[in-house]
RNA sequence: GCGCAGGUGACAGAGCGGUCAAUUGUACUAGACUGUAAAUCUAGCGCCUUAACGGCUACGAAGGUUCGAAUCCUUCCCUGCGCA
């Protein structure tokens, strides 16, 4: 299913294959499009075949809440997406951060100072445990998680009961999605845990990755979840033992500091299976996807191309802008020079997407999300051919600079 | 001409004696967004000041009452509706 094709000399990087029982084929590295709820927002399945996805990955716990009973008689996902494409879904491990300590810490996964300096905490760390358990963490926070799985009280899909995913469970509704490549249910941490914290979810998300594997009895291929916060110790242990199970692939997942990524990614990866794939959850910048393939890692998702594309922040190789901003009143510029999205193709400025955006017009997140969608795949592809070519390091030092160059 | 109802910051629209430079929404400006609670969110938005719990000018206009007025009184100007 995954196969190396190229490496690079001076750097990990390297060139692989995956390919479907539908015939789809991807070229790692690869760009992973997000579509939460089995479908990209202000994309039909037409739309993202022009612009060269490869690979997209929906959520469990999101299709698992929105399809309630019908989750039973679910086509699968390439019926529901149109497509052949490699698909990967997310266990629903991301929702035990994102509904949960993320809100209580008013944080997101990549950004914050981290409490990696501080010195071990082991009681604010063994209490937020103990109230996690309990279920009376914070008003914000409505996740409970327990040893044998998380429990929910998110009222966003019309239900006010609990609902209760465990790693079983993630299992048996990802099989019922049918994607290519699933995902072990784990515990993303919060930046804002410490050691102790960390340690302990650690070793729940390695009991669960235990359970996912003796769960699984469809062929899909199943991946483990590298944690460990910001720590060395932790996160090597964790690449140690997920990375010796039988999993088809693994992915680094968690939180870090956006300086602390390269160290994680440096800890976990020589720990790794050299042959298997390896993804990088939730990661999707331009600087953090150059680090990320010069270390070694084969596929990245992200929902930056997608939600600033809607926002009004436009990727360039240069970095990126907002055009929402006055500056791009009147501009006659194309989104990016050169480009060739069906954004630019079609001729749409800078000034007309900005007045679109003023507008309110539907269409102009549209015309963004187009656009980062192709520069996004076709930067990946320009990895892949400068890889192929020998000359990544030399690539990545010239999108280094002129990022660097342009204050991005 | 008479009778009602009104005139508030870019607009809409609160406030109806002090805590009002004035609720709120929109518009505008800037910023954020990293396994999507997100076509979203945050901040600013009279002038001066780097900034302010600092100064100044403000609620149609001009006077007045009051320690104090966007808020009360008088006159004037203007707008809408109704009647002539």
């Amino acid at each position: 299913m995954f196969k190396i094709v190229a490496k690079d000399k001076e750097s990990k990087a390297r060139v692989g294959v995956i390919r479907n029982a539908h015939g789809g084929v991807a070229e790692t590295p690869s760009y992973v499009i997000v579509g939460t709820r089995a479908s990209v927002r202000t994309m039909t399945p037409e739309d993202l075949a022009t612009v060269g996805t490869q690979m997209m990955i929906a959520n469990t716990y999101h299709l698992w809440r929105m399809l309630g009973d019908t989750l039973s008689s679910f086509e699968g996902l390439h019926t529901r997406m149109k497509t052949d494409n490699i698909l990967m879904t997310d266990s629903g491990g991301f929702q035990v951060f994102s509904l949960g300590f993320a809100r209580e810490h008013g944080v997101s996964k990549v950004g914050v100072a981290s409490a990696h300096r501080e010195r071990p905490r082991i009681f604010r760390d063994a209490l937020l445990q103990v109230r996690s358990f309990l279920g009376i963490s914070h008003k914000r926070n409505s996740v409970r998680i327990t040893p044998w799985g998380t429990y929910f009280k998110d009222e966003n899909y019309g239900d006010k009961h609990l609902v209760f995913l465990s790693p079983e469970k993630s299992i048996k509704i990802q099989e019922k999605l049918g994607a290519d490549i699933i995902l072990a249910f784990d515990e993303c941490t919060s930046p804002k845990h410490g050691y102790w914290y960390n340690k302990w979810a650690m070793n729940r998300t390695h009991k669960w990755a235990k359970q996912c594997i003796a769960a699984k009895t469809s062929s899909q291929a199943l991946y483990g979840i590298v944690q460990g916060g910001n720590f060395e110790d932790l996160r090597k242990e964790s690449a140690r033992v997920i990375g010796a199970m039988p999993f088809d692939g693994f992915a680094i997942g968690g939180s870090f500091g956006e300086e602390e990524m390269k160290n994680v990614l440096d800890w976990c990866i020589p720990l790794l299976p050299e042959e298997k794939p390896r993804h990088l959850l939730g990661i999707g910048r331009i600087k953090d996807i150059l680090e990320g393939v010069a270390r070694g890692i084969d596929t990245f998702d992200c929902v930056i191309p997608s939600r600033e594309g809607r926002h009004g922040s436009i990727w360039t190789h240069k970095g990126r802008y907002d055009v929402t901003g006055a500056r791009h009143i009147g501009s006659n510029l194309p989104l990016e020079e050169g480009c060739r999205c069906p954004a630019c193709a079609r001729g749409v400025t800078r000034g007309a997407l900005h007045d679109a955006f003023k507008a309110k017009d539907m269409n102009a997140g549209r015309e963004g999300t187009f656009h980062n969608i192709y520069f996004f795949n076709t930067f990946m592809a320009e990895i892949r051919t400068a890889i192929k070519e020998g000359r990544f390091t030399e690539f990545r030092k010239k999108m280094e600079e002129q990022l660097l160059h342009h204050g991005a």
